[in-house]
DNA sequence: GTCTATAGTCGGATAGAC
DNA sequence: GTCTATCCGACTATAGAC
């Protein structure tokens, strides 16, 4: 626990926590070597068998670190868009905070620190082992339900919780596509890195089509109007 | 080659290049065994280097069989737009076979058929390998190039080329979303599976999103009406 | 074409020194 | 807390019988 903070040489649990959500999200828990991760954060196998008690606590230890990671991450960006939208806001507090929620989106999704754990992540959406209900508990039912919440605010009524929620999912889908097809964009814009530029025209595009959506959410065809609070 | 069709005799190679997928896309190249491989598909180890030479051989083989496989699958809807929309078409049709190749998508990312596809996908999306450039080229940058150009087209020169590609990839993100994050979506709404119920309401709610966001591009803010065929 | 047998490497877990 | 040494099972590849 007593390390010196800034340099290489972080605690042996830290370090192996790192390489381990790099190594699990490459090859998958199976795929996984305990030494090869032990090798990487410098320290023998043992090791993990001590802080972890084997490469399963060592996985599961790995989904709750990215949990309060990306939690982290997306909390400023959570944080104002409560402050924006409280529990009783108006349509249009709700929807800067949709904004806001998105936009840190945005930023997870495209920033490089989150890159390893995004592979862990996906690995665990496409085959669940209990690692996932940490990592949804941990961020991503919090996340999607205030979501969720948000658009059915605006709304008004005119829509119902379990429409609210898919419209949120796509919403996510917008920006989720840019971490999970990095692959595929990088090939169909001819991009070779996602540099300055292409994160503001990324966010650009986003901005718009959510402000499409949201604006028919807002309007709905027959709008009743003189409901709201 | 020659095998009783609908029997559970499929030839050889064709068992193993299915179970290959199932195998390559939970535990990636290096994770997967070919013991395991070989066992499911009711083969000795060896045959696998008899038919694809070997490990490396038979993933790349079976990221050829995905590509094939999902052109097979998302080729009614591709025709089926190319139907509605061809190279000079109108505004309106190029909605309408937009509309068409996301209905396919739909369709694709919902199905159990592709299930084991999407996970092998997913996993090259994460850590790209020369299988990648294989799926792209085989299916992915055709239905990307043919979205793009015809969100292009809607836009009728408002918007240009790179960012009508830009918004075709978040309107497919918005499809992706339930193959990708399924276990997210599953969670969230509190499904268990993905009935003709579930499927209606996701496709109704892409399809109201997708209208949303292709009335502002079709629209745009001075919009210069009578310049269509 | 299909299968058995075998060679050589690497996997995770653990006991015990320091 | 950290490390070495060791056990045993599983891995890929290949030679060769049928």
């Amino acid at each position: 626990m007593n390390n010196t903070p800034g340099m290489t040489t972080a605690p042996t649990d830290s370090r192996l926590l790192d390489v381990a959500i790099d190594h699990f999200g490459r090859y998958g828990l199976e795929g996984a070597s305990t030494r090869a991760i032990a090798h990487d954060a410098a320290t023998p196998m043992s090791s993990i068998t001590y802080h972890f008690g084997g490469k399963a606590g060592l996985y599961l230890a790995a989904a709750d670190h990215i949990a309060a990671s990306i939690r982290h991450h997306i909390g400023p960006a959570m944080a104002h868009a409560a402050a924006l939208c409280g529990e009783g806001g108006s349509p249009a507090q709700a929807r800067a905070a949709i904004h806001a929620i998105l936009g840190g989106m945005i930023h997870v999704m495209l920033t490089r620190e989150t890159e390893a754990m995004a592979r862990f992540i996906v690995r665990e959406q496409a085959d669940p082992t209990p690692a996932f209900d940490r990592i949804y508990d941990g961020v991503m039912r919090g996340t999607l339900d205030r979501l969720g919440a948000l658009v059915e605010r605006l709304g008004e009524g005119r829509i119902d919780r379990a429409e609210s929620r898919l419209r949120a999912i796509t919403l996510v889908g917008q920006v989720l596509v840019f971490r999970v097809a990095r692959a595929t964009v990088m090939a169909g814009m001819g991009w070779t890195r996602i540099g300055p530029d292409e994160t503001r025209a990324i966010a650009r595009t986003i901005a718009a089509q959510c402000d499409a959506i949201l604006d028919r959410v807002a309007e709905a065809s027959p709008q009743p109007i003189g409901e709201q609070p």
